[in-house]
DNA sequence: TTGTAGGCGTTATCAT
DNA sequence: ATGATAACGCCTACAA
């Protein structure tokens, strides 16, 4: 393999010079400078991350702590956009990732947490799919021993921003969107998780909904379970004209459940995943764009990473609905 | 940080000596064994895995190497199961793993990826989604610098293995239960990519199955895609009396083409994915654990790593149904 | 059986 | 502006 030490030969130069030029610092001439990127071109050098992390305690690793829904069987879409997204645009920044699910600290005390994060040279992190129910990982972000970026709830302290849309606002905007396109009065709202931090986002976003317009509105507790929705809605879901879900997996249970009562109730989800084309009817949901968001973080987190505070970051969504025949391919 | 220089002292033994003892050395005696045992436990100590991929030259690190199929837009069911299942192996073999999708590699040479994949000390990479298309990918296995895996492609030779089902029973499997539950005398078999592995194993089952119940078969190019697929059905579903297909995917698109074209005729599929589950009508397919493949393929490298030779692993699957009722919760 | 010392490829701190 | 040199934490001959 070839290393800094073979650059810094072929260039005629010390070794630490290399790494100077290598890391863009200030103080070398021009001259030394296309020196050592031509012998970097010649060896054809790509440095060594890990040796690179051991020795910098800056330059540390990012881990990706992904909490897999294993609890809604259709896995897989929302995460592996997260991921990717993170992976694509850590490798554009040129950072280390490690990819870690939250079964794996299931039950693991704090310090057993952070001490494997850092025995892996782990310095940032970003979190997907807390809830407040993940107390030990609130005491890791809390504990300030790493760069955070949270998805989808709302902490920001020194160490730690937090990225993703507006929730209250896509939440009345969608359901305002279906409501008045079909003229409702009374609204039954399934909510996601008691401890998602986005479920209050939303729900708040209805509560101003319906209070602005003089609507009535029954709320459930859906716990984003597709099967829980269509209970829900198999109960209540006459009485009311309108089913407004805070996730498309709800929203397709709620779906299924009026077809087969035969009565026909707008819906509306949210998030805007491929399956919503599948289901045969329509309905508008909140698209996200969660390849770009989990981007977003990691360039914030490399922000933070570099001495950046932490802050809120928002990003984008579109109202839409998900059509068969655009999706297929 | 806590180093292994910490648990030398507690111990009061040398460093090498508590790294014999992390690594079961032979020599070491019982007595200092438990004491380092014990110094290990009171300081909490976990090696640094980076200082060890970067010290060991034998230890290094994987790469799981993702075909992310775009074509088809339900990404990630399948995909993220592979990665969560190789992970979480992983971690229980203390082996160290990043995630790579085939997209990084897409213009690049095969020396630009081994130096990268060794500017990342890694030495083991297990690929998912390979095809014939992917010559630079072919040429890096060949190129025996790293001990691969291959998931579903029969390549095998002193440093890689593969591991799957065997695709050619599956696919006869399947299909035979499903005509012989109809009474069907002309399939309609739509394939996968013309460049795929498992897709001409898959056809050879089919002929070795028609041949066999003397039936005749129309072959058409499916691609893997929905969209084909449901074009080829709209076009010769009406004349065959089974559509056999070499995905859930394509099994849906077919099955979508037939419902509008408001006729019946039974419909197969492979893999077993949930989405299947979600279009009504119930579908025969074969079912395949992705995390437990994946999991298998980390031990496998595992294998090769530490000296083993290349081999053929065969996985297990099953027939089913996805009913709706059954994957929602 | 145990310890000493050199090395893995970088980065970072000092002199120069 | 440049270059020695000491870390970083661990592994592994080799020596004791």
């Amino acid at each position: 393999m070839i290393s800094i030490k073979d650059v810094a030969r072929q260039a005629g130069v010390a070794i630490s010079t290399v790494s100077k030029v290598l890391n863009h610092y200030p103080n070398v001439s021009e001259e030394t400078r296309e020196k050592v990127n031509k012998a970097v071109e010649e060896l054809n050098f790509l440095p060594n991350s890990v040796a690179a992390a051991l020795s910098s305690k800056q330059a540390g690793r990012v881990a990706l702590l992904v909490n897999l829904s294993k609890k809604t069987q259709v896995v897989g879409e929302i995460d592996l956009q997260y991921i990717q997204g993170a992976i694509n645009k850590a490798m554009e920044l040129n950072l280390d990732v490690i990819t870690l699910f939250f079964s794996m600290f299931q039950n693991r005390t704090l310090e057993e947490m952070i001490r494997y994060l850092k025995s892996q040279s782990i310095t940032g992190i970003i979190i997907y799919g807390l809830t407040r129910e993940e107390e030990t990982l609130l005491e890791l972000i809390d504990s300030s021993q790493f760069k955070c970026v949270i998805i989808d709830a709302p902490i920001v302290n020194e160490n730690t921003s937090c990225v993703g849309i507006d929730n209250l606002r896509a939440q009345y905007d969608v359901a305002r969107k279906t409501i008045e396109e079909n003229n409702c009065k009374k609204v039954l709202y399934i909510t996601g998780k008691k401890n998602g931090y986005v479920t209050d986002e939303r729900l708040h976003g209805m509560e101003e909904l319906t209070k602005e317009l003089g609507l009535t509105m029954m709320v459930c507790d859906g716990s984003f379970s597709e099967l829980r929705s269509r209970n829900i809605t198999l109960k209540y879901g006459k009485d009311n004209d309108v089913v407004v879900c805070a996730s498309d997996l709800m929203a397709i249970g709620a779906m299924k459940a009026l077809t087969e009562m035969d009565i026909f109730r707008p819906v509306c989800g949210f998030d805007g995943i491929i399956l919503m084309g599948y289901v045969g009817k329509q309905m508008n949901t909140v698209r996200q764009n969660f390849a770009e968001i989990s981007a977003m973080a990691m360039e914030e987190l490399q922000r933070l990473m570099s001495g950046g505070k932490g802050r809120r970051v928002g990003t984008a969504y579109t109202l839409a609905r998900m059509k068969y025949m655009d999706i297929i391919c």
